[in-house]
DNA sequence: TCATTTATGCGACATTATTGCAATAACGAA
DNA sequence: TTCGTTATTGCAATAATGTCGCATAAATGA
């Protein structure tokens, strides 16, 4: 990672109130490059031993909290986050995840009304879309 | 639980394959009467000591593997489960859950198309789809 | 640089789910 | 109905994911 890349991804940490530790510097870096969802598993293969698998959630609270990436989905027993670029408060873009390979993507340019979906007396917050299927390299 | 609707469950449990043991008819004939979906915990809750902790996994996976349930959806670290009778295989309904009281429910007549939503060479295959919120109850 | 505050690493623990194995129950055939 | 085969159950042990407390280390502001 270059020296300015890394003031600029500190500066993005203290602009959200959380300090800029070399650790976080890592994960939003990986989040950055990456533009798709991530679970923390994935985010600790990536890293290696470079963080303690506590710190790895530790961080990923931090960030939820300060507002630095959502939960995006939920995928078997994993955890889904990502950056909330494509996301407004109440209408999170859907997400397609590959039954074979795991691969996830987020899906832009569709968006789903949820109105007149809840009966009476229901207020309706957030909405969690996945699509499941095969993704190019997978489709045999 | 009447001699004959004890029968007509077990009847259903080996038209789809699977022998009908006690638990596991006392499981579907939760599912039946519950008629909203369902997790683990709830079933244990509701059987209190009928059943072992690893039978109801087991069971909740061999329905699943025999089409008699499917997962709607995961509710914070719990598995949902459900009748499939509402969806056909590739359309799913949404699911509503109440993020106060853990409350959920299956919307239906209301139809998500997620045509165009894919990239090239993306096969779609399952949407899950979970609205987040306040029911009627939690509200305010 | 120093003092204060916050984050990290480590180990222990909590929760959810799965597995191996012996005992038991279900089912089909005689 | 009874018997033998095969699948299922209960129990205990284990795995996988996530959290917590605490001492140490690092980041920030003065």
């Amino acid at each position: 990672m270059t020296e300015g890349k890394e003031k600029r991804i500190s500066g993005l940490l203290r602009e959200n109130g959380i300090r800029a530790t070399k650790g976080r510097v890592e994960v939003l870096e990986l989040f950055l490059k990456a533009g798709r969802p991530l679970a923390q598993m994935q985010i600790m293969d990536m890293l290696g031993t470079k963080l303690d698998r506590a710190s790895v959630y530790r961080i990923l609270n931090a960030f939820a909290e300060a507002g630095i990436i959502h939960m995006a989905y939920v995928d078997g027993r994993h955890r889904v986050y990502e950056l909330p670029d494509k996301c407004s408060g109440r209408n999170c873009h859907p997400h397609f995840s590959c039954r074979n390979c795991g691969m996830t993507a987020c899906l832009e340019g569709f968006k789903i009304s949820f109105k007149g979906a809840l009966g009476k007396g229901f207020v309706a917050e957030r909405q969690k879309v996945l699509i499941e299927g095969l993704c190019p390299n997978c489709r045999e």
